[in-house]
RNA sequence: GCUCGAAUGGUGGAACCGGUAGACACGAGGGACUUAAAAUCCCUUUGCCGCAAGGCAGUGCGAGUUCGAGUCUCGCUUCGAGCACCA
């Protein structure tokens, strides 16, 4: 053997082999639970959470490495604090992308999770990812859905569970109806197809009651201001007025004037109303519409029923038509028109508003297109409008329409019976098992594949045993994702979704990654399943997630990674060539973990001869004699600015900080001191833990470095002896001088002035001195 | 249109509270080692002028505050993200 190795000559006999030793590390974490917390007994429990991943076939996309990494860094430098960490993970595999594939390759979903499932746990695993793997989950197991359904019958139990028929969004490609977060510019956010409008009835959470919680709980929550912004632009709270304007006719067969209630944001503009506008849905249409103009109004209405959204969202042009019927304006008590046109929606306020061309640019295209009158108002106008309306606050959150008429989701838990009406599904018979059928593909009826087997639908009434019919709808994928935080800690137990013991001691979430994408989508979703079982009295905490941070993306050649663009990184073959731990610590220093940064395959190289060079510099350490004081200097600077930059997930920096302090280490080729090697080896363990293990290992330590404590520095090494002052003219840099650190003005206004390239530019006496200690001297001549 | 971000060498990116702009890394150039190559190691690397010492300019654009601005203020430009006929 060493023979051999001396012919190659150039094979070092103990050479860094990233293969070797992960995979070495890999098992021995299996074998010695290294990853596994007490979580019945964990005395200071730390909960680190990643966004869990959509199971695809294509396998696990730098992106998802990315965040993962970034977390599992943070959860294993919590660790090295002393944290009993857990860092679980899980599958989002339930929904319309998953079914979408497997009609695609013609497999049945089922047949196709499984393998996709395996897949990810691969290369998840390649990862070094500090996982503690037996307590994972995926949406689709009946023991994880069951309790989706559970959280369901929940939201029945208290009421913000009902069914409406209502206009809804359909996807005429994916063939069901979308959430209103779910569909962006009019177009299906999964498909891109154009969205239609349809009458269907549905189920809907009653999200819009907690609007108000939902807000203000933003302001104490330390999340990523972007995602705050988002959650706050889509709650979309508008302080206004809600104005009652009276009919100038009676209805006819009425005895009373019946009254329009609209809102404004701006009652102060109210002299200024000239015309009103109802929404073409709004229910007082059909009665207050005049023998001449009924027609017209008629046809209008079934123009914008069949009108898609997207020409209503994007066409902006004002179409409408005049009822015929007038209302009075409490203000002026002049006579008014009232007009319907699409551009006021039923859903938001109340879905009527009085119109000021004026002063409101929608009113002003309107009444121009239709010769209405247009008044301007003074200022004191304004200011002196009478007050005619009750104050209000409007939201423009609207409810969660959690249906969906598909086949790849928990089936939602309720039976309909014709003496009973909707039954919930008794919470000992859960799950409703999703039945194994074959023809799952959705078509255009408007109900759910499920509709089709009548020898699953049809079962009994829970509450009086006649012939009932199952909810044929299953619910949407998110709210599968809304709660699964709740029940990793508690995954294997089985007569209760979450344990109360085990949540209170690991719950809320104190750390949480993920993309911005779910700002208001998952994020908003989580937030408000988490209040509603609070509410419950399920829970002690009404908000997920103490701490969000959004992850940045990863593009490369500065466009977004592609199939089409053909410039998709995947993870396996940069393992297999430089090794996870460089490929981890590349992905952490390309940019700002929360900004992200550009891929680029050369970068990773200066990664993998950092990490040789750390190996070489253990294996090459001396351990006799004393280590250089001014290394150690430099190591005390370095356990302060990494330790502080990976506590704030600033990773590119703390790594630049490493690397900084391996160039001392080495310079001018000498040997590292065991004393100035060792500390770094622990530094480094979150990004590239495998490396650190073997280091550790070989270094005669027995025990997980994991389970070391992280380095201190001592505060006193922080500041030098010596220090460079900047000196300025007017200024301008003029110079530099080396001065003890303590120096004071005085001694440093000599020191700067008897340097020649420094005095030429002072020319008498300065006017102004201003001098930062340890930093610069500036002198104003 | 509204709400957030961002703009720094050839490239990715650093810069604490307003205090030496360009850390760290890639790439490039030069050198050492080698029969040679790879690997490794060392040096140089914002631009311009200069043999040099040194000087001038410089953080998207234009003003301002300040002894001093990448950083703060005002006014723009461009790019990215979110929302959008929300009264």
């Amino acid at each position: 053997m060493g023979e051999m190795q001396e012919i190659q000559g150039s094979v070092q006999p103990d050479s860094y082999n990233p293969s070797e030793v992960e995979s070495k590390w890999k098992n021995l974490w299996t074998e010695r639970h290294t990853n596994v917390p007490d979580i019945k007994g964990a005395k200071n429990p730390y909960y680190a959470l990643m966004m869990f991943p959509y199971p695809s076939a294509e396998g696990l996309h730098v992106g998802n490495m990315f965040a993962f990494t970034g977390n599992d860094i943070h959860a294993r430098y919590q660790r090295l604090q002393g944290k009993d960490v857990f860092e679980p993970l899980g599958y989002d595999a339930f929904g319309i992308h998953s079914e979408n594939y497997a009609l695609k390759v013609g497999m049945h979903p089922a047949d196709l999770i499984p393998k996709n499932i395996a897949n990810f746990r691969r290369q998840l695993e390649r990862a070094g990812l500090m996982v503690d793997w037996t307590r994972s989950l995926s949406t689709t197991d009946p023991d994880y859905y069951r309790w989706t359904q559970w959280v369901f019958l929940q939201l029945y139990k208290q009421g913000l569970a009902y069914k409406k028929k209502g206009a809804v969004n359909w996807c005429p490609f994916d063939k069901t109806v979308l959430a209103n977060e779910q569909v962006e510019n009019g177009l299906c956010e999964r498909c891109g197809t154009k969205v239609e409008q349809r009458f269907l009835e549905q189920w809907f959470f009653e999200i819009s009651k907690y609007a108000p919680r939902l807000l203000e709980n933003l302001d104490r929550l330390d999340w990523s201001e972007t995602t705050k912004a988002a959650q706050r632009n889509w709650i979309g709270r508008s302080n206004g007025a809600e104005i009652d304007f009276r009919l100038a006719t009676k209805v006819d067969g009425e005895d009373d004037y019946r009254s329009i209630r609209v809102f404004t944001t701006r009652p102060d503009t109210i002299l200024g109303v000239t015309y009103m506008v109802l929404a073409p849905e709004h229910p007082l249409v059909d009665s207050i519409a005049t023998a001449e103009q009924r027609l017209a109004v008629d046809n209008y209405r079934e123009e914008a029923k069949k009108k898609d959204l997207i020409a209503r969202k994007v066409n902006k042009e004002k179409t409408g038509v005049f009822t015929g019927a007038y209302a009075i304006n409490p203000a002026t008590g002049k006579h008014v028109p009232i007009w319907i046109s699409d551009y006021v929606l039923m859903e938001y306020g109340t879905g009527a508003i009085m119109a000021v061309p004026g002063h409101d640019e929608r009113d002003g295209e309107f009444a121009e297109t239709f010769g209405l009158p247009i008044v301007v108002l003074t200022d004191e106008e304004m200011e002196s409008a009478p007050k005619v309306g009750v104050d209000v606050v409007n939201y423009r959150l609207h409810d969660w329409c959690i249906s969906r008429q598909r086949y790849w989701g928990p089936p939602i838990p309720i039976i309909y019976c014709d003496d009973c009406g909707p039954v919930p599904v008794p919470e000992n018979q859960l799950p409703v098992l999703l039945p194994p059928i074959d023809d799952f593909k959705p078509d255009d009826s408007g109900v759910s594949p499920l509709a089709r087997h009548e020898e699953w639908y049809i079962t009994p009434c829970p509450n009086c045993g006649k012939q009932g019919r199952r909810e044929t709808d299953v619910s949407d994928t998110f709210l599968d994702s809304a709660w699964y935080f709740l029940r990793y800690p508690s995954v294997g137990i089985d007569d209760k979704p979450f344990d109360p013991e085990i949540t209170k001691r690991w719950l809320p979430v104190d750390t949480y990654i993920g993309g911005n994408e779910h700002a208001v989508l998952h994020l908003l979703y989580s937030r408000f399943i988490t209040m509603v079982l609070k509410d419950g009295g399920h829970i002690e905490f009404d908000e997920p997630f103490t701490k969000f941070r959004a992850h940045g993306l990863i593009i490369r050649e500065g466009a977004k990674m592609s199939k089409s663009k053909g410039n998709v990184v995947n993870p396996d073959e940069y393992i297999d060539e430089w090794g996870a731990d460089s490929f981890r610590t590349y992905l952490m220093f390309l940019g700002p973990f929360e900004e992200g940064g550009d891929f680029r395959d050369q970068g990773i190289s200066g990664v993998r001869r950092f990490l040789d060079r750390l190996w070489s510099s253990v294996l090459n350490c001396e351990h006799t004699g004393e280590p250089d004081a001014d290394v150690i200097r430099k190591l005390h600077q370095t356990i302060k600015k990494a330790g502080d930059d990976t506590a704030k997930l600033s990773y590119n920096t703390a790594i630049a900080a490493m690397m900084e302090y391996m160039n001392v280490v080495r310079k001018g080729e000498r040997k590292s001191h065991a004393k100035e090697i060792a500390p770094l080896v622990q530094l480094v363990a979150p990004f590239a833990p495998h490396i650190a293990e073997e280091l550790w290992e070989r270094m005669g330590n027995s025990e997980s470095v994991f389970n070391s404590t992280w380095p201190t520095y001592d505060p006193a090494s922080l500041t030098e002896d010596s220090v460079e002052i900047a000196v300025q003219v007017n200024g301008k840099m003029r110079g530099k001088i080396s001065v003890s650190a303590g120096v004071q003005q005085d001694e440093a206004y000599s020191a700067a002035i008897a340097v020649p390239g420094i005095a030429k530019f002072v020319t008498g006496e300065p006017k102004k001195v201003v001098f930062v200690p340890g930093r610069l001297l500036s002198i104003v001549v």
